[in-house]
This record gives C-alpha cells, structure tokens and sequence, in this order.
DNA sequence: GAAAGATATTTCATAATATGGAATAATAAT
DNA sequence: ATTATTATTCCATATTATGAAATATCTTTC
C-alpha cells in the first residue's frame, strides 16, 4: 500500500469497528427500515462487507431484520445501553439540546438545576432571545423554598433528608408570596408530588413566574430539574399551569 | 490456523466488532466509568487492543473519556441512537420490562395499550399473580371512554382528531360510574392533560379500578400507554391518584 | 521527594482477519 | 415465465487488526 507522505499515524481508527459504528448511525437517522443496499450505498460500502458487519451487530442485538421485509433497523441493544448512558453522562450534555428545544418553542429562559446542600444551583441555562428575560446565575445558589426547581427537587427528597433539610431551617421572605412556614412548604411539596411539577408565583421576585419538573435517576430519584421562567406579563398562571406545565412534562417524557 | 473439524462457517462474526459491542455492552453493565484495564480484564482483551477499539469508539462518540480520571464511559451518541430506536422499535419489546416492574412492584397487572379507530387495543400485558387480578383480553377491543388507558390516549389526540372521534359516538353506560355525555368526556379529558394520567375510577366494571400513563413518541404525540389496574378493594381512590400514578409516572420518565 | 509499582498509550512486525469480487440464492418486477 | 434486482454466501488475497514490548504517565509507598 503506497502510504501518503505526511503518515499522521494518529487518528487512525479501526476500519471495520468505524464502518459499524457507520451503520448505527445511519439507521438512527433515517428512523425507519433499510434494506442491505440502501445502507451500503449510503456509506460506500460493499455489499458483503455491509451484510457481514449488520450480522455481527444482529447477532448482539444492536441490529434487527424485520422478518416480514427482511429490511434492518435498530435492536433493541442500542436502546437499552443508550439509555444506561444517560445516567453515566453528564446530564448536562443530555439536557442542553431540550433546554434548547424549550427555549425555541417558548421563547423563555430555560434552565438545569440540582439540589446541594438544601440550596438550587443552576447548572446550565438556555436564555431567551427576548429583550426581557430571566436570567439566572449559572454556577449560583438560590434558596430552594421560594422557587420552581428547587421546589421540585425537595419534593424528590426521602422524608429523612427532607427533615434534615428543614431542621433549623428559616425560609426568608422575598415577596409576598413567599412561602415561610415549614408547615406551609410540607404542603406546597405534597402538592407538587401530587402534580409532577414545582411553580414559583412570583415567590422570588415580583413580577417573575416559573414551572419546573424533575429528571429522574434509574433508581427514580430526582437528580435534576428543568425550568422554564419568564416575567408575569408574558406568563399569566394559567399558561404556566397548563401550556406550559404540560409540555416541560410531555419534553422530559419523550426524551428521558 | 488450525481448523477445527466440523467447521461451521456460519455464524462467525466480524472480530474487531464483536469485540467493540462487548465493550459498548459491559460499560453499559457496570454503569459507571471503567478503567483500562477493567474492561480489558473483564473481556479478555489486551490492553492495547482494548484501547485501540476505544479510541474508535470516542471518534465517533460512542465512547468518552473522562478527563479528569481518565476513565472510560459511554458516549452521548449511545443515547441518541438509542433514543431514536425506541420508536423504530416495536414498542412491546421496550416497554415489557416496564410492565414487568410495575407488576413486581405493586402486584397488580400492568398492561400496554394502543388507539385504534377510538377503541382501545391491548397490545401487551404482565398478569398480577394474585389470585383475584384484572385481565385483559389481548389483542382484544375496548371503548376508550370508559378506561384509564383509552382517556388518556384520547387526551393525546389533536382537536380535530377528537371532533372525528366525538361526531355521532354514543357512550354506553356499563356502571353508575361511566361517563356517558360528550360534554362531560371533553372536561375528563381536558383534566387527564392537566395531570397527564387517566383514571378508571370503576367506570368500566365495578369494583376494579386503574391509572394510565402516556408514552410519547419523538414528536410529543401520545402512542401508547400503559396503565395497572386491580381491585377496588386493593386499590383506593387516594392510592390510585397518589401512589400508583405518580409511581407510573416516574417509570415512564425514568425509562422512556 | 525519590523510587518502585501500576496503568495507560504508542509502536511495530506478523499473521490472522476483514475485505471485495464473484458465484449463488432469493425476491421483485415485467 | 423471464428478467432484473437485491440479498447472502464463498473464498483467495493482502490489508488490517492484533499483541508483545517499549515508552510514557500517573499512583503509591517509603
């Protein structure tokens, strides 16, 4: 084989392994059935090469042929070690691209938090495009009992972590929405369990609304939350609890 | 190489490949990041054949490598490509270990459903194995109007579905409970979207009651569900609404 | 802070393995 | 029925993946 002059021998991936891996995507992006052909025009592959790396990945079940029309698709493998990633990942690198798919569709900030230590910190953050938004402070710390994610991630907590939380604890007053008694919160979190979502009312600033849902673990734990905020004049409180509840739940639903 | 007698050619896989899905598959297994050498030893590989193979699988994303302790871990492209396959997929095979689950979990029969023509289908089902449990007919049909899975199928459709679905349907009434008026449904359904599950609330036969979630496609649109159902005197109203959907709710989030 | 130990990465000669052309089989189209 | 198209299998060949060893990098341990 005649090597080119400039041999950069880094980079050099394993051919077949970078063929298959070529295949997998393929079918992802197409979404539906392909027949062997259809794969290995695509890629510039002959057909028995194609044929041979599709029975491997069969055989493992990262593939499957549609025994009607003999054509390929996905197996479920890729389904259920793809969803295994998830967990491993950074969940920041799931959640951007529908921070962003939320952020398009509503045109409001969007926003990641977790819960440390009883407080919210915003992890990531799709901002608005819009002269007024909401902005949070990414890296910061918020109080946890006057706002949406935090809300939604308290309500995540066991009963033993959640007294630990409120032991002690004094709930500041920001506006005057401001939930501040410890009785009050154990209901407000009750209410949010109940209805698989976290609303700020204008609790943290005046004129400020927010929905927030949890991102759950493999072991159903809450670990993350996402949420949606803008000013009160574009979010009236029933847009918030319906509109736009609605779809942060359907978003999480189908992508997690 | 020497060959062993009966040589069946058949059935051999593409080495390198084989090798790599082995990688995709244990990463996946143990769920957190993986060293070098675990998964070498764990597989048989060499090291550097390992590593090779890896350094593959980062290229196109399959893989990645955490910078901080150089440990190995799925990549984010496993989770698209899984994400996608699952509505390539036959949605019985993804969704059987969830119903399994629910079924362990809360020994009540777990069952999967879709729409068709306005009547409900029973695609799938993992039987309670207590004595008194509800059954489905698989395969079989049943007015949507009247179950938890059905409403909340319904609640997926888009308005001009609904109004097809509505125009000169007559709602049977089969206990005192069944909704039966077209206005009455509208208003059940308008709730199902709020909470975003559906009841049976003995509507259908006395005594047995269910919940049902939806699992949405890519495009947000509800194409199956899955509910769990049993009777009213293991399942009360407030354990139905509170600990039963929400438990559904999560499993579906957690997993799809 | 040095030295040893462990682990990761790169290199390279070798042969085992993946490859693609061709032959055959199975489907689809006419 | 005949042809055309597509899928699958076979097999000789050399390209490509392999593993031993060398090097580099990161951890311990003393």
């Amino acid at each position: 084989m005649v090597e080119t002059a400039i041999s950069h021998t880094r980079e050099r991936p394993v051919q077949s392994v970078e063929r298959t891996l070529r295949i997998l995507e393929i079918m992802a992006e197409w979404g539906y059935p392909m027949t062997l052909s259809e794969i290995s025009n695509n890629l510039d592959l002959k057909n028995s090469t194609t044929h041979r790396l599709l029975k491997t990945l069969i055989m493992k079940s990262f593939a499957q042929q549609d025994p009607s029309s003999g054509k390929y698709l996905l197996g479920i493998k890729t389904f259920s070690i793809g969803n295994t990633a998830l967990y491993a990942l950074d969940i920041r690198s799931v959640a951007r691209p529908y921070l962003k798919q939320l952020e398009t569709r509503y045109k409001e900030t969007a926003n990641l938090a977790i819960l440390d230590q009883g407080d919210v910190i915003y992890i990531d953050q799709v901002e608005s495009e819009r002269m007024v938004k909401m902005s949070a402070n990414l890296g910061g710390r918020a109080p946890s009992h006057s706002n949406a994610v935090g809300k939604v991630l308290l309500a995540g907590l066991t009963e033993s972590e959640l007294e630990r939380y409120f032991k002690g604890r004094k709930f500041e007053r920001y506006t005057s929405n401001t939930i501040t008694s410890h009785e009050a919160l154990r209901m407000e979190l009750e209410k949010v369990s109940q209805l698989g979502y976290g609303l700020d009312a204008e609790e943290t600033e005046e004129g400020i609304r927010c929905v927030a849902s949890a991102i759950y673990n493999h072991l159903g734990k809450a670990t993350a939350a996402i949420g949606i905020s803008g000013p009160g004049n574009r979010i009236s409180m029933s847009y918030l609890k319906g509109e736009l509840a609605t779809a942060e739940k359907k978003q999480l639903m189908t992508f997690l």
